[in-house]
DNA sequence: CCTTCAGGTTAACGACCACTAACGCCGCTG
DNA sequence: CAGCGGCGTTAGTGGTCGTTAACCTGAAGG
């Protein structure tokens, strides 16, 4: 149904599917999927309007295809990390520290995508939005599993609802982009980690959720 | 509800705007701004349609509405509580908690307007933009302040980005809605509180960034 | 009873937008 | 040179959508 495999699929993709790719994503990071019209994506890419269509079958196949490859390359990675980290003798510390970190990596490098990703998920036509869950869901699972040996006193609910917490402070890289944030990317990486690190390693602490004592009571708004 | 008489014009509008104001809400969270048409959010209130132009001057105002009214609930909330607990007696630690536990509860009970709060800004005028970025930007620094005093090796921009990365954990919550998650409301408070407390006590922790030791080196994604 | 007004209704309009049609240019290959 | 296929162009088309116009209804109030 898609436009054939041109040339060779996988390594070196030339320059326009991918220039448009990554302005569309973008764009779409940016203004939402529905605010963003294909004249606009075209002329970020020096070509105007339908011209788009000799590369895709439409604004919506762009959407699918980005959706669809940051969900693979996540679960990939994720996969390979766990994998490396296991065979190289690394505890359940070890793989997890892995993740956190090729996670946040993905976070600094791709911020667009990450935001797309739980964004317009909507707007994908019924098959490839399922695809995109089920990858998510198998990404989550990597997590969830060494979390759990990490942390056994905790039921599978809650690690799996830290894990999607811990997800939303690594995700939140996009908010960050402000003029004079943080030195440089690798401070920012490195605060990341801690920060991570630092969630996870509640689940299992003696001290208690509030620490705050009396606290307010709220109430009335 | 109705202690009200029904004369009194301006203050307490009774219930069809809130009525509106709802369900715009869940469908601007579920499908995004662009994506949900007048018609719907009229149908969702039992109206057709242009109806829905008798409450409001147009669909951007409901939506500019929403998120001022996001921004002053949340800022107002904050500064009230920060001047409770600091009146109490309570330390920064007390304060902290207090800030934590009342955005906890905002981000449980209005999931659609969390979304919406990070999600749709860019589709305001650039008056009511302004507006709502400098609530923001008013309750962040109530956070910045006392986490920096928590926290006073830390310099501020790594507080600030800690913040935001705080925050992106605790609005983690519409992802989470699935059908078996954690057992309730309350349990997920704890969580979150438990494992906000941890990411910020990371802050000052001796312990370095990365405990997984030797780790997986990544390079290519 | 007649007026007024808030809160609806349906019909229509104008703008926008994704997509298609028809055509042009250019570097190949034979 | 002929022809062809990748890549781009402009003009047009159908559909959607926000918004307005014109009209209706029912309750309050003198």
């Amino acid at each position: 149904m898609n436009d054939a495999p041109t040339r060779t699929p996988a390594p070196a993709a030339p320059t326009r599917r991918e220039q448009i790719l990554r302005e569309a994503a973008r764009l779409f990071a940016e203004r939402g999927f529905h605010g963003v019209g294909v004249d606009e994506i075209g002329a970020a890419v020096g070509i105007s309007g339908p011209g788009l269509y000799r590369h895709f079958a439409g604004k919506d196949a762009m959407l699918a295809e980005l959706l669809i490859g940051i969900s693979e390359r996540l679960f990939a990675g994720g996969q390979r990390r766990v994998i490396d980290a296991t065979s190289t003798g690394g505890g359940p510390a070890a793989v997890l520290g892995s993740l956190i970190d090729g996670h946040i990596d993905f976070a600094l490098d791709d911020r667009a995508l990450i935001t797309l990703h739980d964004r317009e998920l909507g707007q994908l036509r019924d098959s490839d939005r399922k695809q995109v869950r089920s990858l998510q869901r198998q990404y989550v699972e990597l997590w969830v599993d060494v979390v759990g040996r990490l942390h056994p006193g905790s039921g599978e609910a809650e690690v799996r609802a830290a894990v999607h917490a811990v997800f939303g402070l690594l995700n939140s890289t996009p908010h960050l982009g402000r003029p004079g944030a943080l030195p440089g990317r690798t401070a920012t990486a490195a605060l990341l980690r801690r920060l991570a690190h630092g969630a996870f390693a509640s689940l299992s602490d003696g001290a208690p959720a509030g620490p705050a004592g009396p606290s307010v009571k709220p109430s009335a708004g």
